[in-house]
RNA sequence: GAUCUGGUAGCUCAGCUGGUAGAGCAAUACACUUUUAAUGUAUGGGCCCUGGGUUCGAAUCCCAGCCAGAUCACCA
């Protein structure tokens, strides 16, 4: 083909580079040389391809199209910039549609009005032939509906932003609304966001009802006078969770640090000192397995209230998730696969034994650790002679209760066993003052009264110390500078962490966390 | 980590019991001044994931590997 004897290996257009060099690309697909061959004709005729100058938009797509009227003189004079993302050429008269931040409008072009002298250049060259599918290009004109109805922007002039050198995936959507050719591999998607978000704009809406969340959150705790803090994230202990840690190292102190698991341990240091409120929007690090629900980083909101206590913490989570759905949905109830979660408040409030009682029909809170062991086994549930009293709690309660929890519910008072850094319960021993709250059958956050006695805090840590020598990789180490913290005194405190990712799949419905992470983790691509 | 499924054109996918590599969209050329999954005619485009094996012959069968998804186990 002729065009490919345009590009000549020594041309700045030609794939660069030796081979076996390192930045050796593949070779270039046909489509790639003649974005590249257009984009030498745009500069052999003058056009600057990467233009720095800034062009001012004065509307955006959605702007015209859910106000634009035939009587209107709004937008008699509108300039937009975006994405060429169709082109239909009719000869001396082409649509084609300009995409935005905002979404996609039609736009016209009739070439004696583009070209109103005697060269034709800039309608049958540069808009026909030269411009691709996906370059930047700035419009002015004004806004028209056309004998089929849509709302549109003919065109009087317009300007190459940006060239686009790869083909985007066309992804066409039919009257009906169906989607034709979707760019629907999730490798792709993943690996090349980019591209994911620029050819299913869902993925953007999901992204930005993700910062929705946050900037709920954040407006909540900041009217109540809570302070946002940030703490360290290379830690040379690790704690505040059950998990195992990346480890990295710092040259000049030659010391080993590990990237936080959570960062309870440093926010209970601030309420020590002196602070009644803070959190933190914190991406914590586990080295742990992958699947659609742990990505190895994700991030936590941890909340440090003093002078509270878990209940009070439970009716501040009802109160502030139901905002969020009511942000994000002007409602509290979400479409969440086929289910509907209602966040109204009040929640359901089970404690662990009345959870496990009510589907399963056992009650357990009066047995010892065999009497455990027995229901276990009748109730079909896998356990091993090295777990505990709490362990086997635990599993009976995964294994019968937890995926039955469709709408929110809060369940309280667990195991002392699994349950370090809690408070013991003020009137039940054994368990401790804590909740999670649960909804379409998953964790999302986590609470408890803080423990702040050192002394207690001190044999929890100790006893973790034992599981860890028993091998257990997950158990938390002791922190002495910790509990150096709590030997001054912390006051009675109510703690909550809130998995962001967890909530942020239920609130815009969505099966993997990949889809709420804009750069999920990925092994790397092969080298070509 | 285990099991299952998949990897073919820029994208989405066909390709049977082994016999010359296919479609739609996208691209290229021409036509077309209100189309909209624009249309019509013509054309080009492939390391069939990688490496071995079986075979006269492999996209197809076998083995190993790489990458991804789903399910399961641990963790949020």
């Amino acid at each position: 083909m002729l065009m490919l004897c345009l590009i000549k290996p020594n041309s700045i257009f030609a794939p660069s580079i030796k081979k076996g060099s390192a930045t050796m690309q593949k070779e270039l697909s046909e489509q790639e040389l003649v974005r590249r061959d257009n984009l030498k004709k745009l500069q052999e005729l003058g056009i600057d391809p990467f233009p720095s100058d800034t062009f001012d938009v004065n509307t955006k797509a959605i702007d015209i199209k859910s106000r634009y009227t035939e009587e209107s003189k709004e937008f008699e004079s509108v300039k937009l910039a975006g994405r060429l993302m169709s082109k239909r050429i009719m000869g001396k008269a082409s649509f084609a549609e300009l995409m935005d931040s905002s979404g996609r409008i039609q736009i016209y072009l009739n070439r004696d009005e583009i070209c109103p002298e005697e060269d034709k250049t800039m309608y049958n060259e540069v808009f026909k032939k030269l411009l691709d599918l996906g370059d930047f290009i700035g419009i002015e004109g004004f806004a028209f509906t056309t004998q089929v109805g849509e709302i549109s922007v003919h065109v009087t002039k317009f300007t190459v932003l940006s060239k686009s050198l790869r083909p985007l995936p066309v992804v066409k959507t039919d009257a009906e609304g169906n989607v034709h050719d979707s760019f629907s591999d999730p490798e792709l998607r993943y690996r090349m966001r980019y591209v994911d978000m620029v050819v299913n704009p869902d993925v953007r809406r999901v992204f930005e009802q993700r910062t929705t969340m946050y900037n709920t959150i954040r407006t909540y705790l900041n009217e109540k006078g809570y302070l946002e803090v940030e703490t360290p994230i290379l830690q040379p202990l690790y704690g505040g969770a059950a998990a195992r840690p990346f480890k990295t190292h710092h040259n000049t102190l030659d010391m080993t640090l590990y990237l936080r698991i959570a960062n309870e341990l440093y926010l209970k240091r601030l309420i020590v000192g002196g602070y009644d409120g803070v959190y933190e929007f914190s991406k914590d690090f586990r080295n742990e397995g992958m699947s659609r629900f742990h990505n190895p980083e994700f991030t936590q909101i941890e909340l440090y209230v003093a002078y509270k206590d878990y209940e009070w913490m439970m009716n501040l989570v009802e109160e502030m998730v139901e905002l969020i759905a009511i942000a994000l949905h002007g409602t509290t109830k979400v479409q969440v696969g086929e289910n509907v979660l209602d966040f109204q408040r009040p929640w359901k409030r089970y404690t662990m034994y009345e959870a496990i009682k009510e589907y399963t029909g056992v009650d357990i809170s009066e047995m010892d650790e065999s009497q455990l062991r027995e229901a276990a086994k009748s109730l079909k549930v896998h356990v091993d002679n090295s777990l505990g009293k709490g362990k086997i709690i635990d599993e009976i309660f995964g294994e019968h209760v937890e995926h039955k929890l469709i709408q929110p519910t809060f369940i309280t008072d667990y195991p002392v066993e699994m349950s370090p850094l809690a408070k013991k319960h003020k009137s039940k021993p054994g368990l401790v003052e804590r909740f999670e709250a649960i909804c379409n059958a998953k964790e999302i956050c986590n609470a408890f009264s803080e423990l702040n006695d050192p002394i207690d805090q001190r044999e929890r840590f100790e006893s973790q110390l034992e599981l860890g020598k028993r091998g257990d990789d997950e158990a938390m180490v002791l922190d002495e500078d910790f509990l150096r913290s709590l030997e001054f005194g912390m006051p009675p405190t109510a703690g909550l962490g809130i998995g962001m990712d967890r909530l942020a799949m239920i609130m815009t419905n969505q099966s993997s966390i990949q889809d709420v992470l804009f750069f999920p983790q990925m092994k790397p691509e092969k080298q070509e």
